[in-house]
DNA sequence: TTCCCTCTTGAAATCGTTTTTATCCGCCGC
DNA sequence: GCGGCGGATAAAAACGATTTCAAGAGGGAA
């Protein structure tokens, strides 16, 4: 393709300042050894030619690729439901962390753990990246196991239960939990949903440890008949939310786990003919943004879904540089955004229906 | 790292086997100059052993890269915004449309067009990838005709106008949007309202000339004062709506860009009290899937999101292995949703309001 | 028998770097 | 005056593939 006639190399800058390829090398990777005038005059000649070093090559002699690998997990998908995850901020923040480095990001699609285990296993041992980024952390992961099995570079979004050392960012699902729990207890509910993910997902555990713990609080019995797991989908939430308001003893609040499976909630509520707000409460995490545009706006809690990708980019580039992963650990905690009231208005023990 | 001690290259099989790397190379890549017997034996043995070429010997040799780079746009997000777009669906699809062949995806992430025509720059001059996909076309689209110029293999999402020939996907926006349009204006809407996005988008215009036909059609005036371009936030969606329904003549019908401005509009419809099926009628793009659980749930133009990235994908293969872009261009039309009532029940001309 | 041609394989150059090792030169110490 | 040393640069060997060109074997024709 029409490049530039021939894009300079090593080997232009050799015959421009007279040096050999070897000491143009060394001074442009700053080595000691390379006196200062030598450094100058050859970065004086790079500049001018607009010299940059080709990948290809060093990637050959170094063994390095200046990629970081990215699994992005799609829903398997048979007739696509949305699931409310924005991977594209996530990506964007992964971006933003990198940026300023030499690293490049490209992104695997894979559609469970199983298939993540084996992509991971082909950038490990395909070289196709010097490190990774994942997601869709379980309880037992198979993937984080590998790698610090095998001592590869990578930083996931999620913590698996278990005693390794690695890198992570995480959201603190728990104390989220707990938070939406508390909240709608003290609102009046007590038949209080909590519409989960896949119960494979750790953070899926994290968040019934604290729906659990804000009932151990107040010593109230928890209810284990409105925890479901499920996908991330409207359409999970819209069934989970028809399926538990049906029983003989309905829920009358949802602690959703994100504003998809909150929107499918609202919708199956109206079609049963509620009055959200009156008849009940639904609470999500927000990582879009949209729920204050729901009927009626939900409470939420306030995910920085991108700066937690900047996250992600900052502590792999940290990590290759050789940090120790046990430096290179963070727990955010989200902000709570209350739009809609949590106030049980139908049967509260304590105040009239207003 | 950790590799399996040292994994296999094309001179572990050549002393295998006996023969020379030459040998092996050709027998691998089945050249004609190669026996059948040959070629077998070296198979075998690389079967056996599990060999896979080195990407990065190739890569410095050919001067391919073996990576297609995708120019993810991200809104420049002065506070995030949902805008609906699901590009990670955009994204598995590429994916899905390059498995089976060598190349794997680099994502860049881009804010704007400039910044887009800069990362274009910098992969085609740093030959970063051997060829690019990218969306967001402007009417006039300086990444296509820079990529145009230097003959640089590519594949767009959306056409820009002029008279250039590349590969590209795009929705026959012009057809949507006027069948959108006739659809209210038969269900008896005049004041008819068109969310737009950014006016440089070429799929703008696309949708504005449908609009404008559709009004010309039945002789009717095009309402020009209810078109109003944007971002594709639902924030934006909800202003816009607001804003034309507080027109001395006000909007009845909202063609939305897509379901994040729709549900923007439903909810600022909704604030102004509003009993939107009655009142109003709103129909959006949708590449999400969501408005079905919207309230009310809306009339859409079905748009197969991943579909759309596959067939990218599969362009750009076709494209790089040499094949004519005059052959490679696609118009895909929407399929019609129809959830909600698009008639007109509050003023229309020809039946009572029920 | 000799020569040439074809068919198969091998040797070597190449892609653009980094890194190890060698060379050159001046200077210090003895 | 000579050996050695250190400092600066050059030469050469990788990294793992592809590709050009040479070489060797075998066969057919004169």
């Amino acid at each position: 393709m029409a490049d530039h006639p021939t894009r300079p190399t090593i080997k232009t800058l050799s015959e421009m300042t007279g040096f050999s390829i070897a000491t143009i090398s060394k001074a442009l990777n700053d080595s000691p050894v390379v006196t200062q005038a030598t450094k100058a005059a050859i970065r004086q000649a790079a500049g001018q030619i607009g010299y940059a070093a080709s990948l290809r090559g060093m990637s050959l002699r170094t063994g390095r690729t200046y990629q970081v690998a990215v699994l992005m997990p799609v829903a398997s998908a048979s007739g696509f439901e949305w699931d409310g995850v924005d991977y594209a901020q996530i990506l964007s923040g992964i971006a933003a962390g990198l940026e300023g480095s030499p690293y490049r990001m490209s992104v695997h699609v894979v559609r469970d753990a199983a298939e993540g285990l084996a992509t991971a296993r082909q950038v490990v041992e395909g070289h196709l990246a010097d490190g990774l980024i994942f997601s869709g952390i379980q309880a037992q992961d198979p993937r984080v196991e590998y790698l610090c099995a095998v001592g590869f570079p990578f930083v996931t979004l999620g913590r698996c239960r278990g005693d390794l050392t690695y890198a992570h960012v995480d959201v603190d699902s728990d104390w989220a939990a707990w938070a939406a729990t508390a909240r709608l207890i003290a609102g009046g509910h007590r038949r209080i949903a909590l519409i989960n993910p896949d119960p494979r997902l750790s953070y899926a555990l994290d968040r019934i440890d604290g729906f659990t713990r804000a009932f151990a609080q107040v010593g109230l019995p928890v209810p284990q008949d409105l925890i479901l797991g499920g996908d991330l989908s409207t359409r999970f939430g819209k069934e989970a939310a028809m399926s538990l308001s049906r029983l003989p003893d309905p829920a009358t609040g949802f602690v959703c786990v994100n504003e998809s499976t909150a929107l499918g909630a609202l919708a199956g509520l109206r079609d049963l003919g509620f009055d959200i707000g009156r008849a009940a409460s639904v609470i999500a995490y927000d990582d879009i943004n949209a729920s204050a545009y729901f009927a009626p706006p939900l409470t939420t809690f306030y995910l920085p879904i991108e700066d937690l990708g900047r996250q992600l980019g900052g502590f792999l580039l940290r990590r290759l540089a050789g940090e120790d992963p046990a430096t290179l650990q963070q727990l955010t905690r989200p902000d709570l955004v209350a739009r809609q009231s949590d106030r049980l208005e139908r049967v509260s023990p304590w105040e009239g229906n207003t």
